[in-house]
DNA sequence: AATATTCTTGACATATTTTGACCTTCATGC
DNA sequence: GCATGAAGGTCAAAATATGTCAAGAATATT
């Protein structure tokens, strides 16, 4: 069964693919109207599905003539890579929301499968020699690894 | 005397195996009544056998239209890769061992470039970590290292 | 027989989706 | 200017998933 949010977020996509366009506008009340939903879905949508994370800027205007822009994020060179990471990684990130930043990167193609489960194992290994090695407690753990993907990511996007 | 968490891992074995397809998707509650017994028994099913080292990504999210999403990324034939694994990571080795290691497997095109990165930037991040936080001596940092490089390769090569 | 490891269970914690009431912003016509 | 109406934004509750942790039971190892 798919949620509204997944059918919401693959129409959005198909729009951004049909009009093979990095950019698309909406109108709130109108795609609320498409889904026979309350308009607050469509920005559920938006802070779930179209993040940073994900590749994704949303832009918006309130009122007469409001509108809402969604635009696909390209990154083209080094620098654009590293500032992107430095956007992602922030502050400390728990296993569960590495995990997720690991899927949505290999979502996007911006790691292999390989390279992901290579990260996945480490990071498990990592963390095991820190807790039955050393007894730290997770909140430094977490600090541990997050510093390791930061490290990852940045020495991958100048590749 | 079959235990219930091989009995589980079987019955999703074998639903990789019927759909023909490298990936799966479970609901955590249908799949514990099945089996008639606590949901969180899933949860250590999937933490003992479906793990990165043995070729398992598992993704998963809470809430309404939750998931539970298995993976495959294993193929077939491991055996001689695995041997051949503990033959070269044999012992403990040196970072310098352990460069030089990394870098006749780029070599051979067992490891692409992005990959062997990967793996000394860790190397380096970890060493880092042990010394400057837990002033490890250098056959203990070794040690560990080793076994990172091991597990790591491990995983990959089932992949 | 004693000890260590793995398994099983259940209480409690955390995360996601959906909806609706209420708030804020802005272009426009007067 | 400024009132008005037409946008989009915020927040919290309810429903519904999965995750964590620790204790006890079962098995394996020494």
């Amino acid at each position: 069964m798919e949620s509204l949010t997944e059918k919401i977020e693959k129409y959005i996509r198909s729009l951004l693919e049909a009009n093979s366009a990095d950019e698309i506008i909406l109108r709130r009340k109108e795609l609320a109207n498409v889904f026979g939903c309350v308009p607050s879905q469509i920005n559920y949508v938006l802070q779930s599905r179209f993040t940073p994370e994900r590749g994704f800027i949303v832009e918006s205007q309130r009122g007469g003539n409001g509108y809402i822009r969604i635009i696909r994020v390209c990154l083209s060179g080094v620098e654009d890579r590293l500032n992107h990471i430095e956007e992602i990684v922030d502050g400390v990130m728990t296993p569960q929301e590495t995990r997720r930043l690991l899927k949505n990167l290999e979502e996007r193609e911006l790691l292999t499968l390989r390279e992901r489960t290579m990260l996945e194992v480490i990071l498990r290994f990592v963390d095991e020699v820190l807790v039955s090695f050393f007894d730290l407690p997770a909140y430094r753990r977490d600090e541990i690894n997050t510093e390791l993907v930061r490290r990852v990511l940045k020495s991958l996007a100048i590749i």
